[in-house]
DNA sequence: GAGTTTGAAACT
DNA sequence: CAGTTTCAAACTC
């Protein structure tokens, strides 16, 4: 594990933390900022806490990249497929060297590859033609207001600009 | 359930 | 970098 992660990379992924990335494999959740109210998470999520929270993931349902680029949400999410993903030619599991290899391409495709997600919301959204009222949207499928950081078109989730 | 729309990720 | 393609989820019907 720790041989495929350090790889070449020490520097990119300084402030990444190995003992985060290995214990959400095993425990398949994430911490979270803030409260979803979406369907691929099954937990529910009433109370909104500006502390870290773990959320389960329902599945993914990939088909084409064996759970192995950041269109997957599981794998995105640092975490491996699991019984309730309906995915095909997975190889988004424990003991998959072409998973291995997947996690250092990802890094070195863009170094925060893991730091931000979908679910995350961290990097605001570049929406067209959604006007941030819908969960094409990353901000309002987080329930959270565009920001200046967006960059997004005719936005209609209260943005401050 | 099938087909369309959407925006991020990936690719060139 | 920018433009294009690919992808899986969100959405519509
Ligand atoms: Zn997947
Ligand atoms: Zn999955
Ligand atoms: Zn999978
Ligand atoms: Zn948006
Ligand atoms: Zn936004
Ligand atoms: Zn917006």
């Amino acid at each position: 594990m720790e041989d495929h992660l350090n790889f070449s990379f020490s520097e990119n992924i300084s402030s990444f933390k190995l003992e985060d990335f290995e214990s959400f494999e095993t425990y398949n959740e994430i911490p979270i900022q803030f409260d979803i109210g979406k369907d691929f998470f099954e937990n529910d999520h009433q109370e909104k806490t500006k502390k870290k929270k773990k959320i389960k993931l329902v599945g993914c349902n990939c088909m084409k990249t064996k759970c192995l680029k950041l269109y997957c949400e599981c794998f995105a999410n640092k975490m491996y497929c699991k019984k309730a993903c309906k995915c095909r030619n997975c190889n988004n599991c424990a003991n998959y060297d072409d998973r291995d290899k997947a996690v250092v391409e990802a890094f070195e495709r863009n170094s925060a590859a893991f730091e931000h997600s979908r679910y995350t919301c961290t990097r605001g959204c570049n929406c067209k033609f959604s006007e941030c009222k819908k969960k094409y949207c990353s901000c309002f499928l987080n329930g959270i207001s565009c920001t200046a950081v967006c960059t997004c078109e005719n936005c209609k989730n209260i943005k401050i600009r």
